[in-house]
DNA sequence: CGGGAGCGATTTGTATACAATAACCATCGC
DNA sequence: GCGATGGTTATTGTATACAAATCGCTCCCG
């Protein structure tokens, strides 16, 4: 995208990020425009992309309000997301180089360092996280999947990035990636799409406890 | 959405429907403006739309142009598809009300008598065959998959719409839907998600064939 | 003859002003 | 007192003018 609507969707992004605006928050066009200094026409843009993202939704007559995720959201989020990234983890061991297996091995030793820092480097740990699983949809070769996926991606781990990971959470998912490595490794598709399979649904549970116990039927 | 933008989206679309663009071919903001009747900003809006259910495709450098989707493309799209339908199908199966199940029965009926006209009268077969899948993934009450899968059942249908259906693929598709009306009723979710892989599936091929043999390994 | 720099024309991106719509609030009628 | 109704303000939607980028061509130089 271009320079100004891009700057607005990396500083709107990070707005939520920080915190500094709250779930079901009223936000306007205006607004915004005044926080990342461009016009409406390029917030519009951003905008339109963080509603895609379900950072942002719009209310029955088009009021913006920062999207507020409640447990069911979030489940349903990775229910979708594992039947999608374990089909790319599938595809992936088929067709991963020994190159991109490497970038895997490189991206995992960081991700590693990151937890073994006192105190542990959450947000490296999320980076070197995203980008392991950048290689694996890349690797899949699926246009349609590559553009799909990040819309379920982005939204929770952003909204909800203030709490706590616990040390023995991040070190499985290191332990998951290097069992993810060796299935591709081995080129077996089977191994891939299980360990992906369990990996997104041991990450649903950790973030769910956070989040809070399972709701019986509650709305808000 | 709005007035002006809705209507833009409308027109672009049939435009794109009624042939007279061809894939590949350069589209500007300016000349959909003039077609449609409305200002860029509108237009920018829709194409946007557009782009996502990916009609239409921007160059490297951001010029616009009618997609152009290759056998290979339809297979991808048409197994994503599969794979979140199916998931739709086993939850609706669980849900779905009996008013609903009527409203299938209603839809498939509507769907036959288009098919038994002669000629087969093949935008009210596809209008209907649009509506009883999307209260199959209403009934999913999965609002993530509701977002998804348009993206994804658009594009081959419209782009493709002037090529033939032979009756023979069409009442396949009824007795498909009859198939799947059973497994509702039944409640019973393995069954409506096999009916439903298998419907895909031959939908794919009998798409498929009338784009052309499988490709081995050519680019375009 | 080929390749690249420069320039005019085309196309997309952004800012701004104004129009349309929805929310808010106070007042009126019952 | 309570709900409907009107006017006022806040917010989103659209048109338009202008800025930036890109394309395609010509012309020049090697």
């Amino acid at each position: 995208m271009s320079r100004a609507s891009e700057q607005a969707y990396a500083k709107i992004r990070a707005h939520l990020l920080s915190g500094a605006v709250k779930p079901s928050e009223q936000l306007t066009e205006d607004r915004l425009a005044q926080i990342t200094g461009v016009s409406r026409t390029p917030v519009r843009e951003a905008v339109r992309r963080l509603e895609d993202e379900l950072l942002l939704v719009r209310s029955d007559t088009k009021r913006l309000f920062v999207a507020d995720w409640s447990r069911d959201d979030i489940e349903e989020m990775f229910t979708l997301r594992q039947m999608l990234e374990c089909h790319a983890a599938e595809r992936a061991a088929r067709r991963l180089s020994r190159e991109q297996i490497g970038a895997l091995e490189a991206l995992n030793r960081d991700l590693k360092a990151a937890i073994e820092q006192t105190p542990p480097d959450v947000a490296r740990f999320l980076d070197a996280n995203r980008a392991f699983h950048e290689v694996i949809i890349e690797a899949a070769q699926s246009p349609r999947l590559g553009q799909l996926l990040p819309k379920l991606v982005e939204a929770p781990v952003v909204l909800r990035t203030a709490r706590t990971y616990s040390p023995d959470d991040l070190r499985q998912s290191a332990r998951d990636h290097d069992e993810l490595i060796a299935a591709f490794a081995a080129h077996d598709p089977d191994w891939a799409r299980a360990v992906m399979g369990s990996h997104l649904r041991r990450a649903f549970h950790t973030f769910a406890r956070a989040v809070g116990p399972a709701a019986g039927k509650n709305e808000t």
